[in-house]
DNA sequence: GAATTACGGTACTCTTCATTTCCGGAAATC
DNA sequence: GATTTCCGGAAATGAAGAGTACCGTAATTC
């Protein structure tokens, strides 16, 4: 997956299965450095205006030293975007509401996280279509683990009896990104305390609670 | 606004106040064909890898015919949009139901309107933080006129009854453009009617309708 | 018909930037 | 200590693309 390509891994026979290379390591810590420099700069700049002269200057490391590592900009972008998402994402606290767990969700440290993630997204949409890959990665690795830990929140309001059996928690679990995302990418307003408290008292709530679930039409149309 | 600066108008004295121009005249024509190439590009590769050769060539025209009326690429981007959205945009039908105006709204001719507005936004997406002018002019153009058509519809819906008094219209009006962008911009899947129809049926109109306004949540906390 | 301005094309200038190469020096292996 | 591979830095290579300059030709005005 990385560049390391653990070369030859069963030819000679000095010391049984090391890479047993001659000259000098490689530096894995600025391995680290040049990947949060990547994510930096490119939360900054948005995918087509990151240059390599730049991840290089902020990871304080030369060119050279990225282009031994990865084989070029959008490999380093897709391994950087793997890298920063897999560490954290903890379970959600669980604060016996839903209500609460919602709150506690955006209240809590992702405040830098998400606002990272968000401007990174932003960077990455224009390239997405021209670079399949990198939009699946960027998928799974980014908008897929923050939306399952809603879709927890949603599994134990029904496992409480707040949400009704049988709501659709796909479409429930969608709505704060979809909402978040839009807010920030199309209206450029802030993502500030008032709006997240309106999304969720006022939208997500509502639909996941409503006692009569969504038959004022559907009714009609059946499903 | 155009780039036609109607120069030196009161300067000579010839035939009164005409411009009096002296060889060949402006093609008219090619004003639009360039600005729905300029779209058509635009939709088709993103406002970075949109290129002024590439509008050329769909224009059929020459480079120099392009700077001649416009000083840059993004100005010609800017007024592209303007006129591209200024023309149409006609009131939504009043089917006399909310929900069979907002069937109304997606079912009609947009489709393949608004598919490409959606191109366009993603292209755009990107440039939007580099050049807040540019970003100023899409939402103005592109974002609100199609809003305030679902404000419209939901007004309408609130003098019929449909909806109570006092419901917030303005979230409900970026609930449809919010979510089909973020399917459209990061899931990638497709706006099709299965998923206009869930839209509508389980999200906006639950939403709307909702007997109990938004307090079975709030009613705890108070607000 | 002469002068002027637009047109489609093509070639050119200038920047930017990914990617490669080279340098002197530092660490690891033999 | 010789060799090898790494390092940071800086310069070189090459492609892409915005904006400009011309060329021969077509309209328009005088």
């Amino acid at each position: 997956m990385h560049a390391d390509d653990v070369a030859a891994a069963g030819a000679g026979g000095e010391r049984g299965c090391l890479p047993r290379k001659r000259g000098r390591k490689r530096d894995d810590a600025l391995d680290q450095q040049i990947l949060e420099a990547a994510v930096d700069v490119l939360a900054r700049d948005g995918y087509e205006h990151m240059t390599m002269d730049a991840v290089a200057a902020t990871a304080r490391a030369g060119k050279g030293a990225i282009y031994r590592r990865w084989p070029s900009k959008a490999q380093l972008v897709v391994d950087a975007l793997a890298r920063s998402s897999s560490t954290e994402m903890p379970e959600p606290p669980d604060t016996g509401s839903l209500r609460g767990d919602l709150h506690a969700l955006v209240d809590g440290r992702p405040k830098k996280d998400d606002a990272r993630m968000l401007r990174v997204m932003a960077g990455l949409v224009a390239a997405l279509p021209l670079h399949p890959d990198l939009a699946a990665m960027a998928r799974e690795q980014l908008v897929e683990p923050r939306r399952l830990r809603q879709r927890t929140v949603f599994e134990r309001a029904v496992a409480r009896g707040e949400i009704p059996a049988g709501r659709d928690l796909d479409s429930l679990s969608h709505l704060m990104p979809a909402l978040v995302f839009y807010r920030q990418m199309v209206l450029a307003e802030p993502i500030d305390q008032d709006f997240l408290n309106h999304l969720i008292d006022q939208i997500i709530l509502p639909l996941a609670t409503a006692a009569v679930p969504a038959d004022s039409s559907s009714a009609i149309s059946g499903r």
